[in-house]
DNA sequence: TGTACATGTCACCGACAGGTGACATTAGGA
DNA sequence: TCCTAATGTCACCTGTCGGTGACATGTACA
């Protein structure tokens, strides 16, 4: 109609999150998004090649992972200037919350339990590049954490992953209500209990 | 050929957790069992009905939770002699090895985070039934658990799921190789840890 | 002006999914 | 013995998927 491929191209991208967001990758796929579209899908063939290119494009053009600012603060340095647990408490609250604000986001970690694909292999290399720069941030005048710390901080973040995507489908798990505002904050709680308390003891040792 | 309902339902039921171990729910559906199985795929419907009911039969055949005995020991009793923060902790590392050991379950697992389907449902049931009976091999002589120390079991248990899931898929997460024996023994020291450390502080207060 | 190319439309293909109706064969009871 | 019902086999339906070739139309440039 419009003859105006930058438009169409972006046409054919919104239909791409809109999807995700909404039914998710269980249907996904070439038709799915020309219907959603209303675009013929014969220009997702010119246009982008194909599923793997098209998720490529998607993946460069959206914003599905926290920043480093909106989980380490606008100024990081001054995580530097507080106690240790504070500050990996902090982060990872602050992740929790920034992870939650993306259903995209949680439908890729859902999937990616499933299978690879071009999105989850994206999302790989920018979670790690993520958590190297917030490591960064982290080992500073406050010294580096240990392999133990490493070890319940990771335990950690599964955790939240797996209680952020299955949020999406249940009201709770546990005893925790992981759809209300509350439930979450018993869970921000849990984590700073768990925070000061182990790195108390790596500081004593 | 053979003329054995019985022995037709059991090669179905088999091809149902053979694929759904090998390939998962992603290549799942009535025709894949019927070839698995080697057997007409109108025998399905037939002795079953459909999908949901034939998913439902496999479950009730199946033992893809932990037991209590698997998860508390034979004497369920002798958890109520020691520490509670060691009870916890070995129950939920218990729980850990348990899951770790059961490719079908962690199919289920990572794929409730995607759409419910019979046997969620049911996985849904069986879990409850399970925390319950473990909250009464806990809740004894030791003392209630406060809801403190619920939300940090609650992250703990998520953080396991959500590693073993990612293990299928993928070596390691965040510092951690999961898919290593070491790997795990690091997770159980973090889980110790916690729970050490988290009970404590109630203890104290 | 005319022509070549980018853009968009349409119809079609083969593969596979879930699902069903009709038929062959065998076993077991009247 | 014969008849009926259970068991197993086969062919076929509809719908959707990913993917492609052929064609119409607008646009920009020689």
């Amino acid at each position: 109609m419009a003859r105006d491929r930058q438009a169409t191209e972006k046409k054919i991208l919104r239909a791409v999150g809109r999807i995700l967001a909404e039914k998710g990758f269980q249907n996904f796929g070439i038709n799915a998004v020309a219907r959603q579209a209303k675009v013929d899908k014969v220009l997702i063939y010119r246009y982008f090649g194909g599923m793997p290119e098209l998720l490529r494009a998607y993946a460069e053009a959206g914003s599905y992972w926290p920043t480093i600012e909106e989980v380490a603060g606008s100024d990081p340095g001054a995580l530097q200037r507080v106690p240790l647990q504070k500050a990996v408490a902090d982060l990872l609250c602050n992740f929790a919350r920034a992870i939650r604000k993306r259903p995209v986001t949680l439908e890729i970690l859902a999937w990616e339990a499933i299978e690879r694909n071009e999105l989850s292999k994206v999302l790989h290399k920018v979670r790690k590049d993520f958590t190297k720069k917030l490591y960064g941030v982290i080992a500073g005048s406050a010294g580096h954490p240990t392999a133990d710390m490493a070890a319940v901080v990771t335990l950690v973040t599964a955790g939240i992953n797996y209680l952020a995507v299955r949020s999406r489908k249940v009201g709770s798990f546990g005893a925790v209500r992981i759809r209300s505002e509350e439930g979450w904050q018993q869970l921000e709680s849990a984590i700073r209990m768990i925070c000061g308390q182990c790195i108390a003891e790596r500081e004593a040792a």
